[in-house]
DNA sequence: CTTGACCCTGAAGTAGGGTCAAGGGTGCAA
DNA sequence: TTGCACCCTTGACCCTACTTCAGGGTCAAG
């Protein structure tokens, strides 16, 4: 068995959130010692990096949740988690089309600046100031 | 001289945004009618058009203060402007880059899931479990 | 016995950009 | 006068993932 110190250190997060994710449900609450401290089974700390890995890939704490209980069922099949992964890819490419856009604009703007005069001859400033895209 | 609702609605916001605007000390608070009602001049629509210009290429309300200050100052230079634009782009290049190196990853392991079969033999569920990439 | 590391709780704060609700006044037209 | 659109304020709430605070108990080494 295991504190809850060994286990954040062992899976890359703190204490305090350790806790937090207790409280959030995405990890089950251990059992408590004599003296009212938790004490983890050892695959604690794999559940934990299952949880950073999934974060890392851009799954929040409530499709982490989803996975875990698909995960723990018996019932599901690979395909449910496939949809939600093919959902989060998704997702993401259309985040990276709204930065790629902002991208575009603010390349041109800075391109387009001389670097040199007045703010009031500024074409960035200009470019905030009309209505040309809209 | 303008109602908020005017400025809300050529604006393109709602007036508790513009409201909001004031409180963040993005807008100036305008004088009031002998009723209490804010009275606007009419650039004020063209201010929060800037704002939400600036807002669509990624700059925070904070970014945006600072524009508008540089805007209203006379010693500011052109190059103070380009400067921000261009630590934007690169926080958003950034943010990019995460996002492509998540939608890689979830790429490969989308492809790589046969999509039926139990969830106990999914890659995707086994590549949240191992530490490969460690 | 003291020191320092470790553990406990509940509540509140952080960032970012608003939205919404409650409760009430104002302006104008039919 | 009624009715409806519009305006006012304060203050709470949304989302995500934590972090920090206040105030205290526990454990092991020296």
């Amino acid at each position: 068995m295991l504190s809850i110190g060994k286990v954040a250190r062992e899976g890359g997060v703190s204490v305090d959130t350790l806790r937090f994710y207790e409280r959030e449900g995405l990890i089950a609450a251990p059992d408590r010692g004599a003296n009212g401290y938790r004490r983890y089974p050892p695959d604690a700390i794999a559940r934990v990096r299952f949880i950073k890995r999934a974060q890392d890939v851009g799954f929040t704490h409530k499709d982490i949740k989803e996975l875990l209980s698909l995960r723990a069922n018996p019932k599901a099949s690979c395909r449910d988690v496939r949809n939600r992964a093919t959902q989060k890819l998704r997702d993401i490419e259309a985040k990276i089309a709204v930065l790629a856009r902002m991208k575009s604009v603010l390349a041109t703007w800075v391109e387009e600046c001389p670097s040199r005069g007045p703010v009031a001859a500024c074409p960035i400033i200009d470019a905030l100031e009309s209505d040309e895209d809209e």
